[in-house]
DNA sequence: GATCACATGTAATCCGTTACATGATTGT
DNA sequence: ACAATCATGTAACGGATTACATGTGATC
């Protein structure tokens, strides 16, 4: 259950509403889990049902800001710590790198230099994002952006690699 | 529909049987899809109504082996040039690790240092499959292994960073 | 007054995991 | 005989995506 200690670990560094959540799931988490209002709400009712998040304040816009409890955190810390890890990775991007070897040379060229492109483009999204967070006070998220980089950063050479490959052929 | 083109793919390398599929799926594909015979059974069964792969022979154990057709290899070729990418991932690992900045330091560096390790065999794994790859005759799938190797490696160094800094506190 | 961003929910459908269930062949 | 591996399937459940649906407050 990620999605739950997902939304537990972004409570744990504020309290939130739902929506709030939805957009830090993004900024934050992107990278690593993705998810939308449709599954952050009714889980925030499960937290809720289950003590490990309470209704901190009711605001404008009929808003609920949530916060973690006491039992929230063992929760967290518990599944941190105890729970043995799923070591699986699920990318669709990879998986389209991977199957591109299976076309004719020219049209593997092409569709390899498209996907260069979309990794420079977010290689320099995390590049300036790194830059607002290196300015602002020090966030617990920030090394995420860092380890984000890094990777694109190793994808973008294999790709490169991959295109000289298939060009020089 | 990423599995149904991941069993197109490795259908276009060679013709499987579904269990056959299956341990190719762990062996080549693992590090960016994962599925077990449970989806791949009914998905062949899908993939034969809509005429994309057919049954090239049967043998021993009532087992059925598969090919890809060509309407099949029109599907996987059309998918990879002319669909829009999906460029969402889904890592618990990394998920976890971003978590562990939530912890307090000593449970942090502990947790820290065990996923290292993990990593650790990850990355030693990997190199004994990329010299095996580098005997036998050039599998199409090769490269895979060497992109999985340096993703790892980055995760590797940037583990160790998070260790330091947590610890030098 | 219109539009945009904030804000919350549900329903239908699809995809993925875990568990159940069975049988054939090979090697010891 | 027994165990391991090969081989194929189904069922139940849970998680994720997409679509539907509604309302508030701020700004132009």
């Amino acid at each position: 259950m990620s999605l739950r200690h997902a939304i537990l670990g972004l409570l744990e560094v504020q309290p939130a509403t739902g929506y709030a959540l939805a957009s830090r799931f993004e900024q934050s988490l992107g990278s690593a889990w993705h998810a939308t209002h449709s599954q952050i709400y009714p889980e925030l009712a499960r937290l809720l049902d289950d003590g490990l998040v309470r209704v901190a304040g009711e605001g404008a816009r009929r808003s609920k800001t949530y916060a973690i409890t006491d039992e929230g955190r063992a929760a967290l810390r518990d599944w941190l710590l105890e729970s043995e890890p799923n070591r699986a990775t699920r990318s669709e991007t990879i998986l389209r790198w991977f199957l591109l070897q299976t076309l004719p040379r020219d049209q593997r060229v092409a569709a390899l230099e498209r996907e260069r492109a979309s990794v420079g483009e977010q290689v320099t999204e995390l590049q300036a994002l790194l830059e607002v967070l290196a300015d602002g006070d020090p966030h617990p998220f920030a090394p995420n952006a860092e380890l984000g980089l890094r990777i694109n950063t190793v994808m973008a050479a294999w790709l490169d690699e991959q295109i000289t490959a298939a060009r020089g052929r």
